[in-house]
DNA sequence: GAATTCGCGTAACGTACGTTACGTAACGGC
DNA sequence: GCCGTTACGTAACGTACGTTACGCGAATTC
């Protein structure tokens, strides 16, 4: 056998140069040879590692992905009190340093491009559906009393709906959406969703 | 002289399939060629209403936008109570019908181009600081006491950044965010945020 | 140390794009 | 009725892309 190299660490790299890429191009920029170049190699150690354009991108999605939920599985327990351990949960979601930001940019760019393709559009649903569950279940432990389900799906639709806008609007402006102002409006929404019940 | 013929009627004719092949195809797809079939006639009528692409697809934005702002001014204040007026105002920038489904598609994918284009970017800041400064009017009419300046602020960014999530994940998947969905979550968010004041 | 298999660079190919040029038909002015 | 201008369709051109093919160097095995 000829010499070895680790497959997995050299997608890993390639990948890393699609982020780049697109955060510094966008996805129309995003070409094999501009990803070649991020990377510091040639087109065909690209095509090497990976058999298309398609499957680059669905590499570089599902390493974001992953990247995203194993930042927030690490993160240690430490909050006794269950509003922080939610606020802490809520914050990684939110590209309030250098590499959540890269990584909200290339999360928004993605997002959009899985309307129009019905398999995306799947996987989309389901890391999205996981990801409303486990909000539910901090919220619900951070809640006083027993919430009545269709209110408590409510409250985790709010803050969700919070942390993608605050992660939509600190892509495109950052200088109008800084991270103390993220912090600002997240404690807030959580304050808000939090208290009180709901008026029947 | 020739013939005449409406040159602002057919440029808002060809924007009209630039957003129909956006919906449809994405910003990928957006090619002379698909809007030209989109709009029924050949690639050389295109660019003879428009220098180049680029040209097409600002007056496309610009039109969105105009359309944006004129469905709300030319919505009748008919509402004695602020928060019914507020909402809504509020209520307009949610892809709640078909039409403004495929603003709010146009809208998000236009959005992203912004964030490698400064020329753009400059237009999107003036456009969100004027869409905040109308909401901020609107939240202090509703509220009941005279808030503080930076409170008031708050509370809009969660307005603002509730509609914007409510509709990037509309966008994104309808399926999970109809519009009974999304109006009872503006709903609950205009109780939040107008009820209490903050603590200090 | 020869054979073999993998790693990867180079380069060509076909395609689709934006753009441009050219031709033609239709209409209005004189 | 002729002329000039406008309104377009057709088609070609250059470019940049994704993809594919080819070739060589290097490392491991026997």
């Amino acid at each position: 056998m000829p010499r070895h190299v680790d497959h997995a660490q050299r997608r890993s790299e390639i990948s890393g140069a699609v982020w780049q890429v697109v955060s510094e191009s966008g996805l129309e920029g995003l070409t094999l040879r501009a990803v070649a170049a991020a990377a510091g190699c040639t087109t065909g150690m690209v095509t090497h590692y990976f058999r298309d354009k398609k499957a680059l991108l669905a590499h570089a999605r599902s390493v974001m992905h992953r990247r995203m939920a194993d930042r927030i599985d690490a993160m240690p327990v430490r909050h006794a009190e269950p509003r922080a351990h939610l606020y802490a949960v809520a914050e990684q979601a939110l590209p309030l340093d250098e590499e959540r930001h890269l990584e909200a940019v290339v999360w928004s760019s993605f997002l959009l491009t899985t309307r129009t393709d019905p398999e995306l559009l799947r996987e989309h649903s389901v890391s999205h559906a996981s990801w409303l569950r486990r909000l539910t279940a901090l919220v619900r432990a951070a809640l006083p009393g027993e919430p009545e389900p269709g209110d408590l799906e409510d409250r985790v639709r709010a803050l969700v709906v919070c942390l993608d806008g605050l992660a939509l609007n600190a892509v495109t402006d950052p200088d109008a959406y800084p991270p103390d102002l993220q912090r600002r409006v997240l404690d807030r929404q959580l304050d808000l969703i939090l208290e009180g019940n709901r008026s029947l």
